[in-house]
DNA sequence: ACACTGTATGCGTATATACGCATATGCTTG
DNA sequence: CAAGCATATGCGTATATACGCATACAGTGT
């Protein structure tokens, strides 16, 4: 474990690397694919029927995905199959929408004042 | 708890909203922003400081997170203090440092093949 | 009221990237 | 090897947003 347990200092690079992590989460899209596959590998056209994008453009951010570590890839025959490779991506997941929940509960609650 | 559990159909919505937190801690500066705050509560000016941005910089992405609901905001005199009031960005931000963390050391191991 | 300090905002520009369209690539089968 | 299907990519356009600069706004002290 090398430099780990110390959060302290971030680097700019290490910070680039976050960021990117989070932008990559950042797109409708992308998240709605890493949903459909939260059930399991699924191949391309599986997803592009599911998520009812065009072809190329579910192909493109499942690039972006599996470029990022979070997803896998693995051919037979004509079809790629695409896979979670990355687990962090459930709690991930998790925390922001129960954060996003609480959020529009205490919103809720704010007007619901009696 | 509301339709919390049931994780299945994400709406566009939700899926908007959650691609939107994602965005928001997509970019370094803000990501910068947040772990100085990580120690406590501190003045823009400390923040601008800290961070080597211009204040007008700073400010805008203090606003950003404030609107996202992740910052707190109080006055005080001139002073304007931030601090973290989503407290989910704590474990949120180890989930992906350690995420990357691992996903550094499975690379190194790729070359060090012996 | 004036000057001063800390913070926010309007505007223009540069950069990133999502999407649609067409086309290329890869694999399988006749 | 020709045809056909699944997936990927090149390119142009539209949109979003980060940043710098100047300036506005707010609260404090003289």
């Amino acid at each position: 474990m090398a430099k780990a347990k110390n959060a302290r200092l971030m680097t700019d690079e290490a910070l680039a690397l976050v960021a990117r992590r989070f932008a990559v989460l950042s797109e409708p899209m992308r998240l709605r694919l890493l949903h459909a596959l939260f059930a399991g590998e699924k191949p391309v056209n599986a997803l592009v029927e599911i998520t009812q994008g065009t072809q190329a453009n579910v192909s493109r951010h499942l690039q972006t995905l599996a470029d990022a570590g979070l997803l896998a890839r693995r051919k037979e025959g004509l079809q790629v199959f695409y896979s979670i490779a990355d687990p962090s991506i459930f709690p991930l997941c998790e925390l922001v929408c129960g954060s996003l929940e609480k959020q529009h509960a205490q919103r809720a609650d704010a007007f619901a004042r009696r």
